[in-house]
RNA sequence: CGCGGGAUGGAGCAGCCAGGUAGCUCGUCAGGCUCAUAACCUGAAGGCCGCAGGUUCAAAUCCUGCUCCCGCAACCA
């Protein structure tokens, strides 16, 4: 069972490009484990408590429930459109979980994890939260950014975070997988030495927050973001679930192979308050989830923000390019772990040139030319060559080096090893000119072998896109009469095609996308090049 | 000495952990081809691998020092 879940989304704003490379690449894994054979359960969903929801629904007349529901239905309208395969949805205001929430801190303050205690400190009105120190100027004053600021003592629910933070620095120090990649493991261990001797307050008063799950056993105060957010990884697994709640089998899916995440929240969020939650909760040290931790994708270089206005709506970005343009850019232009610049530029290169111009071209010609010289039939002939058998060992290759990355989830380097052997097949195609061949009768048998390899390789690399290009991979497989139904990539084997195959008349599976400007600067460079061949064949003739 | 990431031809990146002729994509220029989505193939130009030392027969790669850029309060993945 391959359990991969992401960050729910708060439900106090539309979603952002940010987001949608989130649930892409969780989607692309999600379909990958399922392409071979696994069985897949992809949750996400979305965090709909707390004061911001709260805020944004009263400024807008509207009941809390009412506000967080319009936002969902924005995310779950760019997950339908952008093709997000989730099994599962995490939305925190199912009674389900929070059913699960309470059940949970129940259990965990009769097991004595759970304490109150009152707390007197400078609390900022505007900001709703108590001030550190930390949170002093270099004159030792709280500036203008808190508003107003008072002294006040409140009482309040606490986590003896305390008593787990040893176990969690063992069991980060001896676990390396714990998180990916690798470097942001030191990240979290500077973090951990950071949070000894520190607990959790987990509550806030009704009267300061009355859009939460209230605590089961003190019903003057509801859960603050941790005990509610971070538990919908189980609850929506079914731990603790009722019979026939219509949840998951909680025992199957436990832990996550993988919870893909942001760099933000991995620490304290993630990192330290989830795993030491689920230490309290007897998880041993085997079932602790995987962390996935991407970076962010930035704006020339700047950080995308609300504030700076350079947020980029994904809608906008699929009415330009189409979803599947989005999809694959995001995924491949990113190497999983790091920042990566967005640039729609970029994106519109990378679809011309290696969707475009390299796999949807290759495939046109293969098609066109099995059409136009051998009346759509496949043959499969005796004899063999050098360049065909390199042909067949780059596809063998490159199908384990795609598998290999999948499985790294280092998604940017698969797809850079699809587009390596789709240019080799470019190659083969000059080095073997099939319009020659086919002017030689006695060239047939060649004609034919070329024409099988080239239609063959477009048949493994159609079937491996469908992680990334569910529709564009369904397209080109149909041309190509593929059913690859059955098919996983370890069984992906050379001979999809048999012989007496018949194949469609291609139709361009991913039509260049040009400007006019563009248009217009290709135009006078054909016409340059025609002028040129003219000039040589006068001067021949 | 707060923590971490980064600095490689015009742009974006890989290589660094396990030192040995500097690689990829895009762009530019030149040639070729005509099956194809004005696509494809081949070749060329362009970099003293941030700076300065050190180790070594040999350093982008290891060591030391330095400079610059980006994150680490909030909105927020």
């Amino acid at each position: 069972m391959y359990y991969i879940t992401t960050a729910i989304d708060y439900t106090n704003g539309a979603p952002h490009i940010g987001h949608a490379y989130e649930k892409v690449l969780a989607d692309v894994l999600a379909r990958w484990h399922r392409m071979c054979g696994e069985e897949v359960f992809f949750l996400t969903g979305v965090d709909q408590h707390g004061q911001k929801v709260q805020q944004k629904a009263e400024a807008a007349g509207m009941q809390p429930q009412e506000y967080a529901d319009m936002v969902t239905e924005k995310f779950i309208a760019l997950w339908k459109r952008l093709g997000i395969s989730y099994d599962g949805w995490a939305a925190t205001t199912d009674p389900r979980h929070e059913a699960c929430v309470q059940r949970i801190l129940t259990n965990l303050k009769e097991n004595g994890c759970l304490y109150k205690k009152a707390y007197k400190g400078f609390y900022s009105v505007r900001q709703e939260q108590f001030l550190t120190d930390k949170e002093r100027n270099e004159e030792g004053v709280f500036g203008p950014e808190w508003g107003e600021v008072i002294e006040l003592e409140e009482e309040n629910w606490y986590f003896n975070l305390s008593q787990h933070v040893q176990w969690l620095k063992d069991y980060v120090t001896n676990h390396p997988t714990v998180c990916e990649p690798e470097f942001r493991r030191q990240n979290l261990l500077n973090a951990i030495e950071r949070s000894f001797g520190v607990d959790l307050c987990i509550s806030r008063p009704k009267e300061r927050l009355s859009w939460g799950i209230p605590l089961p056993f003190d019903p003057d105060f509801v859960t603050y973001v941790w005990f509610d957010a971070l538990v919908n990884y189980i609850s929506f697994a079914g731990y603790l679930a009722e019979e026939g709640a219509g949840m998951p089998d909680f025992n199957k899916l436990w832990p996550a192979a993988c919870e893909v995440i942001g760099k933000d929240i991995l620490v304290p969020a993630h990192g330290i308050y989830w795993l030491c939650m689920l230490h309290a909760m007897g998880f041993p040290d085997e079932a602790m989830p995987r962390l996935l931790v991407h970076g962010w994708l930035n704006i020339k270089g700047e950080k995308m923000s609300k504030s700076l206005g350079n947020i980029v709506d994904p809608n906008d970005l699929c009415d330009v390019f189409g979803a599947e343009a989005v999809r694959y850019y995001l995924v491949r232009d990113t190497k999983t772990g790091y920042d990566s610049d967005y640039d729609p530029e970029r994106l519109k290169m990378i679809y011309n040139t290696e969707l475009a111009n390299d796999i949807g071209n290759l495939t046109n010609r293969s098609l066109n030319m099995c059409t136009r010289y051998c009346n759509g039939v496949v043959t499969v002939a005796d004899g063999d060559d050098e360049l065909s058998a390199a042909l067949r060992k780059s596809m063998a290759d490159t199908v384990q080096t795609f598998s290999a990355c999948m499985k790294a989830d280092n998604t940017a380097d698969a797809f850079a090893a699809l587009n390596a052997h789709v240019g080799l097949c470019n190659s083969y195609i000059e080095q073997k000119q099939p319009w020659a061949l086919a002017k030689d009768e006695s060239k047939l048998p060649e004609l034919q072998r070329v024409l099988a390899h080239l239609l063959e390789c477009c048949a493994h690399v159609g079937y491996l896109l469908a992680c990334v290009l569910p529709d564009a991979s369904e397209r080109i497989l149909s041309q190509l009469q593929v059913d690859a139904a059955g098919l996983t990539p370890q069984t992906l084997a050379w001979g999809l095609l048999k012989d007496g195959h018949t194949v469609q008349a291609p139709s361009p599976v991913f039509p260049r996308i040009l400007s006019e400007e563009e248009k217009q600067k290709m135009a006078e460079k054909a016409a340059k090049a025609a002028a040129k061949a003219a000039r040589k064949a006068a001067q021949q003739g």
